[in-house]
DNA sequence: GCATATTTGTCCGTATGTATA
DNA sequence: CTATACATACGGACAAATATG
């Protein structure tokens, strides 16, 4: 049952509609959609459906179609011809295809640490901290946040802020296939040493030992996704 | 005078109207706008008037604006707030922005060399060997394009789908600086050498020497972009 | 297999606000 | 200030595809 929408995060959205127009409505639309989904509120594989949403969100059919085509491209939705569009459902593929793009482009990064700008270098230490400061108050929600913080501080070592655009769809690409596993996300803990080992290993130089034990980590991510998309998907 | 579109491609474009109906008529649309921008028919700088070219086409504003949000997406158009919609002119910062990309991604892929799928080896070689036979007989169009192909060839070592088009977005950029500085791209003649050398090396195992050598075109590349750039844009 | 209701695809006309000449 | 051109959003019309009984 895909198409019934009344449920609490559709109630949610429609409650947020109070704010300051700052961008366009189909931004905002989909600034709300997009958040929902991340959060996993909107589960993988659900149909959103024309009518019952932008009656909700009390928004004209076009209007919300634009924000169906703004997530579109960020490949949160997926667009089946005369049929709708769902919440992507990532399967092993992407995942692998995803981890290629992730070992090049931040291994990539990783190795410009040298001619990086300081302010860069030090947004990837601030994220290491960030994460363990988490884990000392038992934030596991945190833990997560920084670590996607400290990927994306890899990656802007590269200063390309197309590079950075590019890592942010892949990295919310990879949340959603956390949510289609169920996984709490709290196995971030476990990878909090190894970032650790990267900062320490750039911060001394060794940039080829930073890149070991940054592929270290994608190996195990992959196949921590890889093995529980196999299982539950 | 920006608006009078009753230029040559304009007509070519309203007369090819005839075609299957594949796509979407947005997609249609795009496919044929964009085939302009990238070949120079459309002059970057150039402003696209909604009505023109929805009356020329015969297709309504909506769907116009749909297409012209495709191209936004690929950076090939610009929305300027109560102005319209133009085709992007590349400056000096974009071309350092991507060359910065560039040298993540190309140089990341190269490294994949030894796990690369032999076809994708391949389609390296084929592409450095369509580049000489262009040479051959003169045509510095094909050569440019054998040039654009090597560098996609090399993206796709890294075996990931959304790198590759990150990348023909990036490639198609480039294009676009060529045209805002006018040159005929005749000059990747001077680069043959090297997308020689690349391979050559690549298939001797010295990857890390095939990874000087493409920096080294990246360095000469960006410097010729951003020189242009300056004197003409 | 068929008929019906729902949903989506495509396109249009219009209205309002805003920026530019 | 007026006229123009555009961005944005809305609602509706109709065809086509799909789902449902």
């Amino acid at each position: 049952m895909t198409t019934g929408q009344a449920d609490g995060w559709l109630a949610a959205l429609a409650k947020e509609r109070g704010d300051l127009d700052r961008s366009s409505t189909a931004e905002r639309v989909a600034d709300k959609l997009r958040a929902g989904v991340l959060e996993g509120d909107i589960a993988p594989g659900r149909q959103l459906n024309e009518k019952a949403l932008g009656d909700a969100l009390r928004i004209s059919r076009n209007t919300l179609r634009e924000a169906f085509r703004l997530l579109t491209h960020e490949r949160l939705l997926v667009h089946e011809y005369s049929k709708g569009v769902f919440v992507r459902r990532p399967d092993v593929a992407d995942i692998v295809d995803i981890y290629a793009a992730r070992r090049v482009i931040e291994c990539g990064a990783v190795r410009r640490w040298p001619h990086a700008a300081d302010a860069a270098k030090q947004a990837v230490r601030d994220a290491v901290a960030l994460g363990l400061a988490c884990r000392e108050r038992g934030d596991w929600t945190g833990v997560g946040t920084a670590n996607v913080r400290f990927h994306q501080a890899l990656t802007a070592l590269a200063g390309s802020a197309r590079l950075d655009e590019e890592m942010a769809r892949l990295l919310a690409e990879v949340r959603l296939a956390f949510h289609v596993m169920g996984d709490p996300e709290e196995f971030h803990r476990d990878y909090l040493p190894l970032n650790e080992a990267i900062v320490t290993r750039l911060d001394a130089g060794e940039v080829r030992q930073a890149e070991e034990s940054l592929l270290t980590y994608f190996d195990r991510a992959e196949d921590h996704l890889v093995t529980g998309l196999r299982a539950k998907g």
